[in-house]
DNA sequence: CTGTTAGCGCGTTCAC
DNA sequence: GTGAACGCGCTAACAG
């Protein structure tokens, strides 16, 4: 359907060289050219619109100068946080970023067939949820530089990042319940209500606070709707309109936890007096509440360290030991809880 | 740095084939083979983790199976959606997306080079603003399956798709202002401030209006911050301290008029009686506000014809033309206004 | 400083 | 049904 793309033989002929000879002008290479053959080459490379075809040339070079970021949700401020940080390096360091989308178990495989057949030179992978089943990821780290954002799994061949977050998510919720509060909420992500057998942190914090405190579960007061603003505010809606509504509740986000506090606003209802609010992952917004929403998370929303740990990896020339980083969480206290 | 990959000539050795029987089993090809050749060759593909290569075979093959999806900016729910459609439709017709940040001149230069290097056999282009000037666009469109989403451009091997917002907005101005508001601001994207000679419809909308409505024009009232949740808080907070604050103002995001909503209500005012606010979007978030926020934007947040018009190109046999299809904004009057 | 040669890993003829 | 040979477009190594 389309025109064919020149290749370099058809700028050689143009400009009257040999194409070794534009791989060379193209690359750089070499030093000094004469200058009217180089001019000719540039010329002929303009007037041809010539690019390097991109798998010819990482056929060649067994490289792509590109690394991956795989992502398991969009819209998550954390994840914005991190693309941008890699970016930012990534130009830096010579490379571009490719995006992948891995929020389900199709696309978490296809993600990493990708990544097997070379598309990349490293990679990160945020959100491994969908991942880790394949143990092809332990594979994967032959051929590429791989840094992990998970808890669960051991470096090898690959650093890992770990978030601890239990700790900070216990303190936080034990201001949240404060010796007073009787009925506490859970509003989680889709995936922590799941029963994977591998509980989130943030759940376990809340099931553990619930126990610590002697408070009774009640299933009632543990919905869905973390991942979205939107369902977070209805969620919270609806266990206000309970006969015996929640006077405290956890967010597995901060997101949701912002319209959690609207919802209880709108209600007619006050922050902290008659529902305390806690949230997870310090985001910017938490500020702008009224009052300024509580929150557990990092200190700064950072990811030099991840971003670091990959173009160390990418610029060893020996193979490095799979390294390992614990980032703790932080109970932050503002207004809300 | 790694061990070597695995290639199709190390599979044929190991189930003694030769690499095209390799070939043909992995890809589905060549009918039926004997049962015992096609098990030895998936024995020793899966012992050895083989992959075919991409840039191989993209080589070999003269296409990626890739489509590229460029946004210029992240954490807009728009492009969120697109995102989740292109993935969609990508999965059906058997293509991977590879998503391309472009929000600046350097990485709109990136992304079109690798385009142009063959990287991806189609690609949506989201948010033109810095890859307009590089007349490489058209000359893409020669090698590559293009959809652009913009106003500005024409169809030229491409399909166009342009979003009218201009008449929508004034729509939604006039009942903002409804003959009784005196001083209206603008909350703008960081972009429609810019002096680029090329106002957005947004933009030019707000400033016909003000004429239309014979009102002065107020520098103070014209600000940025519609790029962020945050920005947009203290941004309207600020035109609240005016001596002269405005009793109206339209937000060049629903993202920014929800949070502008908060502010104007934390100052102990009412939404709309003394301040009324227009969005823009038509993000489902709008519901969830008190008032709802009444906002131009889709009817429906909808990407299919985007993403049709793409896979439809993909699959074309002979050159299509050019196409260019018109989607036309909408008032949304709900109780902001 | 420039040209020649070889081969990266794969898919695709065409023989057998 | 299977294998041998070729070339996709490019760059690295060497020759001149």
């Amino acid at each position: 359907m389309k025109r064919v793309r020149p290749t370099a033989r058809d700028v050689a002929e143009l400009a009257g060289v040999s194409v070794a000879t534009v791989s060379h002008v193209v690359n750089g290479r070499g030093g000094r050219f004469g200058a009217d053959t180089r001019d000719r080459v540039l010329a002929a490379v303009s007037e041809l619109g010539y690019a390097p075809n991109s798998s010819a040339r990482g056929l060649r070079r067994q490289r792509t100068d590109q690394v991956a970021l795989l992502v398991g949700s969009i819209g998550v401020p954390a994840n914005d946080r991190l693309t941008a940080q890699l970016h930012e390096a990534a130009d830096a360091a010579g490379y571009g970023v490719l995006t992948l989308l891995v929020d389900s178990e199709l696309r978490a495989r296809h993600a990493l067939d990708l990544l097997h057949r070379g598309i990349a030179d490293g990679a990160v992978i945020s959100d491994p949820y969908h991942c880790l089943d394949d143990d092809r990821l332990a594979s994967l780290a032959h051929h590429l530089s791989m840094v992990v954002m998970d808890n669960t799994v051991a470096p090898d061949g690959f650093d890992v990042l770990r978030m601890r977050e239990l700790a900070a998510c216990a303190e936080g919720l034990d201001q949240l319940i404060g010796g007073r509060r009787r009925r506490v909420a859970f509003i989680g992500h889709h995936s922590d209500l799941l029963d994977t057998g591998r509980p989130s942190e943030r759940y376990t914090a809340y099931t553990q606070a619930l126990e610590r405190h002697g408070l009774e579960r009640d299933e009632r007061l543990v919905v869905s709707g973390a991942d979205d603003r939107s369902l977070s505010y209805w969620a919270m809606t609806g266990l206000l309109q309970l006969a015996d509504p929640p006077d405290a509740v956890f967010c597995a986000s901060d997101r949701a936890a912002v319209s959690a506090i609207w919802a209880i606003r709108d209600a007619g209802m006050s922050v902290p007096s008659d529902v305390a609010v806690l949230g997870a992952g310090n985001i910017k917004e938490g500020l702008i509440t009224r009052p300024a929403l509580s929150t557990v998370g990092l200190p700064h929303l950072d990811f030099g360290e991840v971003v670091r740990l990959l173009f160390e990896r990418l610029a060893a020339l020996e193979p490095l030991p799979g390294r390992e980083v614990v980032k703790e969480w932080a109970f932050i206290p503002r207004g809300s809880t």
